[in-house]
DNA sequence: CTGTCATACTACGATAGACGTAGTACGTTT
DNA sequence: AAACGTACTACGTCTATCGTAGTATGACAG
């Protein structure tokens, strides 16, 4: 079975919170359950992996948090919502590009299906 | 100017070493220059991740080193070559399925080039 | 024959993102 | 009152990568 280690994916964990981010502010849980589904379930994010991630990001100035009730009445939980900074915008689109120059690289040392099992 | 993080690539690097090693025996430098020369000079791989990734797969069994001189008739330096083990294949062919579905997983929240610049 | 350069390494410590384990606390549902 | 889902925080560990440094050999130039 061939699954996502974390070494691969070290380095893109902030990059897909960020992009969940672009389209409005949002906190821990759902996050993680919308990389869930984005992904079909093949990627799951660890909780400790999402919140340091938030901690750094914060402190980089990419994201901003607040505080905030489950409704507008106050009710329910209190949660911390974040929200993506211009730097943050800066940040994810310049990971855009990088990802496209690091799939040229890697590419030119994977094996694609095709060359599978002819011997 | 973008650049390749460290952190992309980590876990990867063996993956390009063995690639290398599928076609022939090599040492360290003649990698180092190979991975430059295939990549256009895009990545450069750093001496001490090279030759660590030297020592963990071989304590993996993924590759087995032998001294040899630079030629037959025993002239010119001693190296250590490299070769790839029967497990070091396998563990090159999983990490070829591995990029294929991390790329599809990264790639879900990736802005294409198209997308920028509309605002 | 002496110095410089390219090659071919080894040693050692630092960094940082990811992760394992654990625990707290609140609100809703049963 | 208990159980469950949500919403976190704390803290220590792991490990690939990297920075810095140093060693040693062979080739080649002056």
């Amino acid at each position: 079975m061939v699954a996502i280690s974390s070494d691969v994916i070290r380095g893109y964990n902030d990059t897909m919170i960020l992009s969940i981010l672009l389209k409005e502010p949002s906190y821990g849980y759902q996050i993680s359950r919308e990389i869930k589904n984005i992904t079909e379930g093949k990627y799951v994010i660890k909780e400790t992996t999402l919140y340091s991630a938030f901690t750094r990001m914060e402190k980089n100035g990419y994201i901003e948090s607040f505080v905030a009730n489950q409704d507008l009445e106050g009710n329910g939980k209190k949660r911390t919502y974040y929200r993506i900074t211009n730097a943050g915008r800066d940040y994810y689109l310049n990971k855009c590009l990088e990802w496209e120059l690091t799939k040229d690289v890697v590419e030119k040392f994977i094996q694609k299906g095709e060359a599978y099992g002819n011997d």
